[in-house]
DNA sequence: ACATAATAGTTACATATGCAACCGTTACTA
DNA sequence: TAGTAACGGTTGCATATGTAACTATTATGT
């Protein structure tokens, strides 16, 4: 019988979301503390580019994932405070290219702590073993979900 | 060193962001092929309060979670389609309390079979065990997360 | 009992995001 | 090489959601 409830505690999508929405959540606290007044998404463009300098819009957009024309707007707002410039592909002019200026790096690397105290929040007293096993276990879930 | 990069990979948050999002674009491409035009998120407000009738809107709200003022405008639309309908509270006349009409209930349980199916193709070739860990860990996050 | 605070729901407003349409550039193909 | 398709980015529009302000109702405290 197809139609059988679930305890919604045991339903995984509920479980995922809710921790995922703690997550963000947290972290949007500890970047409220910080003085850079970005927002997550502002700043997860930012920690893209940190890692992989000279990502083209269309590419951030697929990494983050949102759609492009979101990726448009926050390099907008990143750009006109002068934390990220673009430059026109050259080999494909099409492509602009982001990169972070010299503030954006500074505060790019002062923010980021509110990314590892996040993480050490959330698996505070949880085996190590068993928090690799979970990473696993997402990263399953999303590719079998992703054909 | 608070700074070091750890890869975008390894960052908890973005696992879980991203196996969230895969489970909510599968379970609306679900939906989309019943006859049933529900948004997703009109549909969690049916499940919730299929599981638990009478809920008033302020706890849909606690529980999904979003704001309450989401909650008044999907139950709005599905109190107009007469999926679901309200009740002034007896004992507390500030309360209304949600319940399924009969196309309500039908409908519903029509399409939580969308739910266990996204399930089950998310934790497909998934050791069991090791699905239930991983419920424990984001169980645990959130706990850890919501003092 | 009465005054004040807290709660539930609604509406107006601001913001964020995706989709469709468009322009410019590049790739493909006949 | 010419013509068409595909791609990257931008803008306008529609939609979804949260915050603030407000009303009605209930709880609290003196």
């Amino acid at each position: 019988m197809s139609h059988k409830k679930i305890p919604l505690e045991d339903i995984l999508g509920r479980r995922i979301g809710l921790a995922g929405r703690a997550m963000r959540d947290r972290m949007k606290e500890h970047l409220a503390t910080t003085e850079a007044d970005l927002t997550l998404e502002q700043f997860v463009v930012m920690v893209n580019v940190w890692h992989h300098d000279g990502m083209y819009q269309q590419e951030i957009a697929d990494f983050m994932p949102c759609d492009k024309t979101t990726t448009t707007r926050l390099i907008d707002a990143l750009e006109s405070r002068r934390l990220v410039y673009r430059e026109i592909g050259r080999r494909d002019r099409r492509r602009k290219l982001i990169h972070l200026t010299e503030d954006g790096k500074k505060l790019c690397s002062e923010c980021y702590r509110c990314v590892l105290k996040t993480q050490s929040e959330a698996v505070r007293d949880i085996d190590p073993e068993h928090v690799r096993i979970c990473r696993d276990v997402l990263s399953k879930i999303s590719e079998n979900l992703t054909e």
